[in-house]
DNA sequence: AACCAAAAGTTTTTT
DNA sequence: ACTTTTGGTT
């Protein structure tokens, strides 16, 4: 294999993967192959006699590890589908559900999502009762992003308050209160949100030696991507894992961190040497995935970067076309100029799934689907809003979370609410009495049945009561679900088929699961990514399709063509980033990784005369990241036809 | 107490 | 444009 390794690696890869015990940090500039050398190494490290088991890798989606143990399981063998890879988050689930009680948790604790959070704040926002008024009191979901601000960045509610929300200042005791009202009852019905299951995780490791080192002493070898995502308790959780043989691979590019909002800071990365003094330092330069046009617009626009080490790719392919920045008109137009181009490209022999649309955010598509739909041009759209947070799904997922854990409280409000003649005030009666009988999902809804709205209680329970069979498979007690909710999602909803085919997915999603349990802190960790899809073939996942997906989705990937859409000033960098340098270079780095996902042609589009609502502002200058190239690196070129 | 209609307030990015 | 809050009616 030492061969093999030789001949398919640069140096610089081959000393990252030949590395064998203590700290390595690879800084590894985009496209230089990054996952091609975490691959190497884990299959590496398999050959040389490490257990498979033994080796962890912490990655940034679950999809990114599958796929690296899969290449790696087909360099070397099968053995390396054995290795423990996941997200941070998913790990922490795993090793949470095994030590629960160490932390005080029962495993069997449920994991909430952003929008469960919001919805358990606003119910105690509405017990607490109104702050005197010094102005809008935050709402709810302004709540959420702060404590969850808080977790991340490990800062008091006070610093949060005074760095980020000084507006909210005069309210800071109400918000202390409320926050701590939220922690007791993620303690009483024992939920997790994102935040806890890294903190919980962090607890775990430093405050108990004899898990800590009999984890630690588990994995011999770790292995991180995309480290400069990671945030302070991400790097604690490393450090602690790390520290007792050292044996630890860091992988990633200062330049495209994009995180910050959720409390990753690259700094990580840069630290890393001196958390780990004796750590080796590898930095990979040549780029292997773009040509030399590319590559010359994307070091420009690197270079306008306030803060953050100097960095050149280079590359030896050094023909391509030149990325054009294309002024078109109107929002339409850009749309037409993509399309017209998909076509073009497409005929000319580029496979549709190779070819990406890239956004700053979920909205800015919209436009762009209408006119493919429209077209008849098939696509997939990454990121954005996300199916698993849509009502409908949240609705079947509510009678099923109660299965799990039947304090849930958010579930309950959530589906109880849906039957006609109950309101918030009955919600609390059936749920306070619920709690007080101690006997688990049988004390709910006991004999007799709360008079009003009893037709519709009643079926509840029947539904209960059949869903109370323990030997009920997850997908038969989906199914179940499904025929109780089916009358409700018609009366709600009048696009009712196309949400009921989005249950069918989800009970098709289900049948590879044995545990309830797991099935629903999986979907809730790790939801599903594609969030539309317009092809008309259902279970076709081999459908040549374009892409569309946030910037932010389209980390790691790359396509022979990349159109940006919305090279706007005030789009991107979006207007809210324009005070604080901090925020403005992070948009930078946002276009810098936008830009370098293409191979071979990349295009810029900016609708000139958009009016922004949000600002009230007539947007018309393309992105200042862009507006000073010359013509010799950046192409200039007009969409308009007429 | 629940329901409905009108009004007001908000807009990234994700585990 | 869309969600969340509010006020009024049943």
């Amino acid at each position: 294999m030492i061969e093999r390794y030789r001949k398919e690696l640069n140096p610089a890869q081959l000393e990252a993967v030949m590395h064998d015990k203590g700290p390595l940090l690879v800084i590894a500039g985009a496209g230089s192959g990054k996952t091609r050398t975490l691959t190497y190494r884990a299959a590496r490290l398999v050959e040389d006699g490490v257990p498979p088991d033994a080796i962890l890798l912490l990655t940034f989606t679950r999809k990114a590890a599958r796929e690296m143990l899969r290449r790696a399981a087909l360099l070397l063998d099968a053995r390396c589908e054995r290795i423990a890879g996941g997200t941070f988050h998913s790990f922490a689930n795993t090793v949470l559900r095994r030590h629960a009680p160490r932390v005080g948790l029962s495993p069997g604790f449920s994991i909430i999502d952003r929008v469960d959070m919001e919805q358990l704040l606003g119910l105690l926002l509405k017990e607490t009762g109104a702050p005197p008024d010094h102005g809008a009191f935050p709402r709810k979901r302004t709540l959420a992003e702060i404590f969850s601000k808080c977790a991340n960045k490990v800062w008091s509610l006070e610093e949060t308050i005074d760095r980020d929300y000084p507006h909210f200042a005069p309210y800071l005791e109400s918000l202390q209160a409320l926050r701590t009202a939220y922690t007791r009852q993620k303690e009483q019905q024992q939920l997790l949100d994102y935040d806890d299951l890294l903190l919980k995780l962090r607890d775990l490791l430093t405050g108990d030696p004899e898990t800590r080192d009999a984890l630690a002493g588990g994995y011999r070898s770790i292995m991180v991507d995309e480290y400069q995502d990671t945030n302070r308790i991400q790097a604690e959780i490393v450090f602690a894992l790390a520290r007792p043989h050292g044996n630890i691979m860091v992988v990633g590019d200062d330049s495209q961190s994009i995180y910050s909002f959720r409390g990753a800071d690259f700094r990580n990365i840069m630290d890393f040497p001196r958390v780990f003094p004796d750590a080796r330092v590898i930095t990979l330069e040549e780029n292997y995935r773009s040509t030399a046009p590319i590559l010359e617009v994307t070091n420009a626009i690197l270079s306008q970067a306030q803060e953050g080490y100097p960095k050149h790719l280079f590359t030896q392919h050094s023909v391509g076309p030149r990325p054009v920045l294309v002024h078109a008109g109107s929002e339409n137009s850009q749309s037409r100029f993509v399309v017209d181009k998909v076509r073009e490209l497409s005929a000319g022999g580029v496979p549709l799934e190779d070819i990406a649309v890239l956004f700053r955010a979920g909205f800015h598509s919209f436009d762009l689907e209408l006119e493919l739909t429209r077209e008849g041009l098939p696509f997939v759209k990454y990121g954005g809003f996300k199916f698993i947070e849509s009502a409908h799904i949240k609705d079947l997922l509510a009678h099923l979370r109660v299965l799990a854990n039947p304090y849930d409280r958010i579930s309950w409000h959530r589906l109880l609410l849906l039957i006609p003649k109950v309101g918030p005030k009955s919600v609390e009666k059936i749920y306070r009495a619920g709690v007080a009988a101690q006997r688990g999902l049988a004390g709910f809804l006991p004999d007799p049945l709360p008079a009003g709205g009893g037709a519709g209680l009643k079926r509840l329970r029947e539904l209960l009561d059949a869903l109370g069979d323990p030997h009920l498979s997850p997908s038969r007690a989906g199914e179940a679900v499904y025929r109780y909710y089916h009358p409700i999602l018609r009366d709600t909803y009048d696009d009712h088929p196309r949400r009921a085919r989005d249950l069918e997915q989800l009970l098709q999603m289900m049948e590879r699961y044995r545990s309830l349990e797991r099935f629903l802190s999986e979907v809730t960790i790790e939801p599903p990514t594609a969030v539309s899809d317009n092809s008309l073939s259902l279970a076709d996942d081999t459908a040549d399709r374009l892409v569309l997906s946030t910037v932010h989705s389209a980390k790691g990937l790359e396509w022979h063509t990349v159109f940006i859409l919305w090279a706007l000033d005030g789009r991107f960098p979006s207007i809210h980033s324009l005070e604080a340098p901090e925020q403005l270079d992070e948009e930078l780095r946002l276009m810098y990784v936008a830009a370098t996902r293409a191979r071979v042609n990349l295009f810029f589009l900016s609708p000139g005369y958009v009016f922004d609502r949000a600002s009230g502002m007539v947007l018309n200058r393309p992105s200042r990241f862009l507006e000073g190239m010359p013509a010799a690196v950046l192409k200039r070129e007009s969409a308009e036809i007429w």
